[in-house]
RNA sequence: GCUGCUGUAGCUCAGUCGGUAGAGCGCGUCCUUGGUAAGGACGAGGUCAUGGGUCCGAAUCCCAUCAGCAGCUCCA
């Protein structure tokens, strides 16, 4: 008599069910339920009599989803991975159930419709089709009766298992192309695969998936799109279905309200709105205009990691933006990157010039230009430098993807024995970066080498030295969320990445810190220093940046704070505003002492109602309105309204200007109101 | 670069069957001088992305180009 056992992963249930549909749950607390007609294996296993090892094995008890696959206990026990409602592995099980339900409704909607790929992704799932009729958003609502009606029937998944020429065989009779050639090239070392059958539907598929169909709680159609088949830009492309799933309409709803959220808090619309930077066609795609407000964030931001730079030995340097194509032959750039590069501008006399597209060969440069002495280093090297890259039209967004962008860029050079030290630096003052703007909630991706490629250079002693400093300082520094993924290290160096998690849940990369081997090497640039044995050895080079890029950053930024930034950022942090003109001269003092107060500060004297006043000041997200009437100017005094928690009272303008400038000075980050984005809301003044 | 969608006033958008353009916000002027999220009146503002084509006639239909959006591919 055969037995299944099934772990399961995380809170410690385990079933037992024997070749008799026997089965038993035990629960974390050591209670064991005896098995039910609300168990769903035992029922789908009934339906077909003996062939229960053929069935979809799934657990439900009291309604509840506790785990789903299904396997084919052959002898002795079976380890099997079950999933309980909590676990968000049960979320992408559910998604992807509904994957083959979408494929399901389309195939019968789209009859000779071809499928490829349908998995799941963050928040959803989609599936790869090949058909002649391009797929619309008109198309949506017929899906999703269609969808609708498979989720009312809910009828079970059932997993069959075939030889793998069997499975060939199989998808050839069903014209599925696309699965038939997947079988004899991703799969052709698998000797038995598995398909998922609902209905007429099945699916070569490796599982799980719900007991049934009615699991899936609410779901929608979100959008259509190309894709490459097997990601490859050479080869077909396919019509692309993105939809999302969950177990309940509430979730679905929440999800969409947050989705929602983030439009409201896209940086090119409030970018727009709030007059921070803009981009010109006429000009060029991807070429970024800062605008007078979006120049005070990025000058703030300029002179705070300065202040951070010089406080830690760096030296600001600056560098040309364009240089000779030799220099970047050098490095090994072009012409490896030349698709990707400006075109280089030729002279009469053929000498060619690049605009950078990096600054590190120019801070080689610097080193290069006089002899190194062991003495002399770390040498760090500090420059805003701006780079220029043609990425391709499609890849181009708002600030987040750009043709021309500054990098707070900086390398450093120095010994072996320095590399773990000048790593943690690096490291330090990036987390320093972060937790200054809020940013908190980030996770360190280090890209180490695949020791199994060549695209490596340098040897395997000198890489395990540096993936082992990289970390013992991880480790040393008792850094959290820390991740190593192999094959994700630059061609010359492993490197560690800042993944940074923004206020609605969206990853960016943005900071990062690499080591290079590569560059200050004879094959390349040959970089040397004379050590203490007074022979010349090769420096090591970190190239660092904590921002990542003053265009992504601040884009990040906008999104992340709604627009309303933190005092010492805001483009304009006081509005003094009159309630009737009689007072305008007063607020006119008022307004130039707090200029002089090193505030940024602009005066609406229109011959406008207050409330309108302020009203345009909220949708500004101006911090702080000193409003002005009679009774202030009498009392020589100011009233202050804060934009998040409104009238704050009157109060004499010095303590006024005190308790900002500490503001600044702490660069004190208040409250960002998750739901609220600032601009656009009606009728809800207290989300601001 | 690829697939699909989109392009009308500074912004957000409407414009039916093809008959040479409209709203709100914003902007300007005037009236109003007020107390914590919208006072009123009047006015200016558009070669309907660009270039071709069809038609008596094109914002509207067709083609091309450019740009934007979503995704793919890419990201030193």
């Amino acid at each position: 008599m055969s037995v299944l056992c099934i772990d399961v992963f995380g809170d410690g249930v385990s079933i037992t069910v024997s070749s008799e549909i026997m089965l038993k749950v035990r629960l974390p607390d050591g209670k064991v339920l005896e098995y039910s007609r609300r168990v769903r294996p035992l029922d789908v296993a009934e339906e077909i009599g003996p062939r229960l090892a053929k069935a979809t094995l799934a657990a439900e008890v009291n309604g509840q989803i506790l785990g789903v696959d299904s396997y084919l206990p052959e002898e002795g026990e079976v380890s099997l991975r079950l999933i309980t409602k909590k676990d968000s592995e049960a979320l992408n099980v559910l998604r992807h159930s509904c994957a083959h339900i979408m494929a399901r409704a389309v195939m019968r909607v789209f009859p000779g419709v071809q499928l490829a790929f349908g998995p799941t992704i963050e928040n959803g799932f989609y599936y790869d089709f090949e058909l002649e009729h391009a797929l619309s958003e008109e198309d949506f609502p017929k899906i999703e009766a269609e969808m609708a009606k498979i989720v009312k029937e809910d009828e079970a998944f059932e997993r069959v298992e075939m030889e793998h020429e069997q499975a060939i065989k199989f998808c050839e009779d069903l014209k599925q192309s696309l699965k038939v050639e997947h079988l004899s090239a991703g799969l052709k070392d698998e000797s038995k695969v598995s398909f998922y059958r609902q209905g007429e539907f099945i699916d070569l598929c490796r599982g799980p998936h719900i007991p049934s169909a009615g699991a899936v709680g609410a779901f929608k159609l979100l959008s259509v799109a190309g894709a490459y088949w097997k990601g490859d830009s050479t080869r077909q492309q396919l019509q692309r279905l993105y939809g999302t799933a969950w177990f309940s309409k509430e979730d679905l709803e929440a999800y969409i309200a947050q989705v929602e959220e983030a439009k409201r808090r896209d940086h090119r619309v409030l970018g727009r709105q709030l007059q921070l930077f803009m981009i010109e066609p006429n000009v060029g795609s991807g070429l970024v205009f800062w605008l007078p407000k979006g120049a005070v964030i990025r000058r703030e931001l300029e002179n705070f990691l300065y202040g951070e730079l010089i406080r830690r030995g760096y030296q600001p340097v600056y560098t040309p933006v364009i240089g000779n194509v030799h220099l970047y032959e050098t490095s090994g750039h072009y012409p490896y990157y030349k698709d990707s590069q400006f075109p280089p501008i030729t002279m009469e006399d053929g000498d060619m010039y690049l605009l950078r597209p990096m600054n590190c060969p120019h801070h080689i440069t610097i080193y290069k230009s006089q002899p190194r002495s062991y003495r002399d280093l770390p040498l760090r090297l500090a420059e805003f430098g701006t780079v220029h890259r043609f990425e391709q039209s499609g890849e181009l967004n708002g600030m987040t993807r750009v043709r021309g962008f500054t990098q707070d860029d900086a390398h450093i050079f120095c010994t072996e024995d320095q590399v773990a030290d000048e790593f943690r630096g690096c490291i330090e003052m990036t987390q320093l970066v972060l937790q200054t703007l809020g940013l908190s909630d980030y996770r360190v991706r280090l890209g180490f080498r695949d020791p199994d490629s060549e695209k490596y250079v340098g040897s395997p002693e000198v890489w395990d030295k540096a993936e082992a400093a990289l970390v013992h300082v991880c480790r040393d520094m008792n850094l959290s969320n820390v991740s190593v993924e192999k094959g994700e290290a630059a061609f010359y160096g492993p490197k560690a990445d800042f993944v940074v998690t923004d206020c609605i849940g969206r990853e960016w990369q943005l900071g990062t810190v690499q080591l290079d081997y590569n560059l200050p090497s004879v094959q390349r640039f040959g970089l040397q220093y004379i050590g203490a044995d007074n022979t010349p050895h090769q420096p090591v080079m970190i190239h660092r940046a904590p921002f990542g890029s003053l265009e992504r950053f601040v884009g990040v930024l906008i999104e992340h704070f709604a627009g309303a930034f933190p005092l010492w950022l805001a483009p304009e942090q006081v509005r003094v505003m009159v309630v009737t003109q009689k007072v305008e001269d007063y607020g006119r003092a008022v307004q130039k002492r707090l200029s002089e107060a090193g505030l940024r500060v602009t005066g609406d004297y229109r011959a406008e109602k207050i409330g309108a006043k302020i009203r345009a000041a909220q949708l500004e997200l101006i911090p702080y309105m000193f409003i002005i009437g009679a009774r202030e100017a009498e009392e020589g005094k100011i009233a202050v309204r804060d934009r998040l928690t409104g009238d704050l009272g009157a109060m004499p303008l010095e303590e006024a200007i005190a308790k900002l400038q500490q503001e600044v000075r702490e660069k004190t980050i208040r409250q960002v109101a998750k739901g609220s984005a600032g601009l656009g809301r009606k009728n809800e003044a207290n989300a601001y």
